[in-house]
DNA sequence: CTCTTTGCAAATCTTTTGCAACTTG
DNA sequence: CAAGTTGCAAAAGATTTGCAAAGAG
């Protein structure tokens, strides 16, 4: 998405758009990590140099109240994430690694209809994490 | 779990055993929830009140590091568990509650093996959140 | 006894808040 | 212009660390 996309997705939610707005939604949205907020506010200086830590809090806050990201807190630190489709994080143990895993298979859904028929829950929205070793790593074997 | 149980399960993980592990211990295999740091420390006082919170945190590093706990944590606080076994934890956003759904069907597993065949991902551990609406808040319907 | 753990207090770190100056619509 | 936003600095929490005293095996 370019600036422009972003620009309009964000008016349509309502939010007013600032410079500094349009940085961090740009850098959420075009990261294929999950930054934290201290990488989130050293990407957004590349092109916004003087934005502040205290500003990427309140934006994240904003895109989080509106829907537009998620956050993700692991014990290492708090992520955010632009990808609200339902997903699996697969961690990596070893090289720190975290991507997103599709659902293809409709598996997150399923197990999600499953749970709210049989216990009575309904559920909104959900949040699946594996950890373990990522391809490559896995491959490397024993090395390291 | 009582405490003779216990303590037996602490010393076949290689930890040493003293009061406040015990403590803390017993806590966390007998919380229905799952507790904070702070929440551990206020009910691990209710038999060892000398006990520090500098200790609680202490203590769950050792719990976790030796297998016996895995920490989990939420936006709004880290929480602790003491259930390892595949499951989902269902927190409901009204009434704030967290309760763990068994993996009955094996779909949480299933699901896992699904991701690391098709993925190539080696998969030791999973987190699986539902966000929603719990049976008790759904059926008091839109009052609160 | 020796080595580990505890309790306390200070140090860190992340996130939130307050407020005057500055933008956006 | 009016209301909402930003940047800075201070405040608030949560977690970690350092160290002398106490405890476990």
């Amino acid at each position: 998405l370019d600036r422009e996309q972003i620009s309009t997705a964000l008016k349509r939610l309502g939010i007013r758009v600032t410079r500094q707005r349009l940085a961090v939604a740009e850098v959420l949205v075009n990261a294929r990590d999950h930054p934290t907020a201290q990488e989130v506010c050293e990407r957004a200086r590349v092109t916004l140099p003087q934005i502040s830590l205290g500003t990427i809090y309140n934006t994240i806050g904003v895109l989080i109240n509106s829907g537009f990201i998620q956050s993700l807190s692991f014990n290492e630190a708090t992520r955010y994430d632009a990808n609200l489709a339902p997903h699996a994080n697969l961690l990596c143990v070893r090289c720190g690694t975290i991507t997103d895993a599709p659902d293809e298979g409709g598996a997150v859904t399923s197990l999600r209809e499953d749970l709210c028929s049989r216990i009575g829950f309904q559920a909104v929205s959900q949040r699946v994490d594996f950890y373990g070793l990522c391809g490559r790593c896995a491959a490397d074997g024993g090395r390291s």
